[in-house]
DNA sequence: TTAATAGTGTCTTTCAGACAATATTAT
DNA sequence: ATAATATTGTCTGAAAGACACTATTAA
């Protein structure tokens, strides 16, 4: 906009980033998905210092490219997840996170359908779906961060349509209501949860189409869906555990 | 947590933030009040190149401190600000929104009660309340972090007594509603809206005073309340204008 | 006196949740 | 047949919003 000047010049010299204390820039992903009704994160063992052994959250340097670009880059170095939803989070920098220098974290959220392990194989150094339960004592500050990831994932299912995000683009009522009783860890009462579902507009779409067979203990085929085209659930389902304040 | 080894000393060595292209991280700080009855966002002058002339967030670089401390800083450099909230917004991180170099920006939002103006004085280069309609046009991407910031400020008043932090430590039920009607750009039902908050656990506490006088054009005199210790409003308060999609 | 505002009452509609009933399918 | 599940129906209580009413105060 501005044609370069001499006090321009000037000042561009006292940017130099050599002049300031040096700082490292990340992404780190908590990557979320279901699996035999439990809820999962991607974690990658670590091979080096610091926290050598330990388990992380896939994450990595910014390179020459926008943080979704960063962020979808390291999960697609992890894993072939197909389509996948990807949020921002939050942005962690305590100066003392990372022993080896100052390194900011900007944190995403992802959520995918459940999917084969990334490798079949037993190379321990790839990424592996870990049960939440297990994913405990991570390097850095990553439980923090999981721990974020997670609130923000069970606030976001209230009041938007992310639960079609955990499943495949057609999918059953019930399906979707235990992707709800995996996150929120509470059983939903089926029959208000169907009518609930159906009844906020552009939530789910009916394909006409029904599923092959029913249930494996019995039932019948349930009707299947695809993700409307809502952006917002009015009204939306609130978590029965907060009801009471 | 670990010795120094001969190994990690060849990994540290490998960490020399100079062979990466270097990174700055900033912090800037949408702060919104209410004056007059409008939403106001407190914005500087920029003296410098690049946008000089334009008007900006207040912001700068991130020292030896957390990205809260950084925030906290950056606003007290510009306004005295009581006691404020503050809340970490997103982050922005597009490679070419600094002309200089790669400037990571951490946004952050910031509520305040009414205050007089930084600096009754004319220095223009001081940071001053501008109406929204006037905060056009900003340096850098600032348009977009103010309007991430408004949008979060709307969304938060729904579920949260954010509201509280834009009065002062005693107010009026009708002074929480003008929060409201300014934020969200609405007007409210009086009664339907006092009845609303008085029913809502632990968002407001009576102070068993009242107002020392009435309205100016009339009216009974107040009750005044203080903020309770509800940190989410169950129910929350809706936007009517969302209600229909 | 008149107008404006605080606060309360009432009614209707919507919605969440408890519970029940029916239909369909695996075993 | 029996059990499990999908889907729908019904009822109750909570809550939102429209509207009206009373009391209090400034001008």
């Amino acid at each position: 906009m501005l044609r370069p000047s001499e006090s321009e010049k000037d000042f561009l010299a006292s940017y130099d980033p050599r002049a300031y204390a040096p700082v490292a820039v990340t992404v780190d992903v908590v990557a979320l998905t279901i699996r035999d009704g439990a809820l999962h994160v991607l974690l990658v063992e670590r091979g080096e210092h610091p926290f050598a052994g330990r388990r992380a959250l896939p994450g990595g340097f910014v390179r020459d490219e926008t943080l979704d670009e960063a962020a979808r880059r390291e999960l697609a170095e992890e894993t072939s997840m197909g389509k996948v939803h990807l949020e921002q989070l939050a942005t962690f920098g305590d100066p003392r996170r990372d022993p080896r220098m100052r390194v900011i974290s900007v944190a995403y959220l992802a959520f995918a359908p459940s999917l084969p392990d990334p490798r079949a194989g037993g190379d321990v150094s790839e990424a592996q779906w870990i049960p939440l339960n297990e994913a405990v004592d991570l390097a850095f500050d990553h439980d923090e961060i999981l721990a974020a990831g997670l609130e923000r994932a069970r606030a976001k299912l209230e009041y938007t349509p992310l639960a079609t995000a955990f499943v495949g683009p057609e999918f059953t009522i019930a399906e979707l209501r235990n992707v709800y009783a995996a996150v929120w860890g509470e059983q939903l009462h089926p029959g208000n949860f169907h009518r609930k579902v159906l009844s906020v507009p552009g939530f789910v779409e009916d394909t006409g189409a029904a599923t092959e067979k029913g249930g494996e203990r019995g039932g019948p085929r349930a009707r299947l869906y695809r993700a409307g085209n809502a952006q917002l659930l009015h009204p939306a389902l609130l978590r029965a555990s907060l009801r009471g304040r």
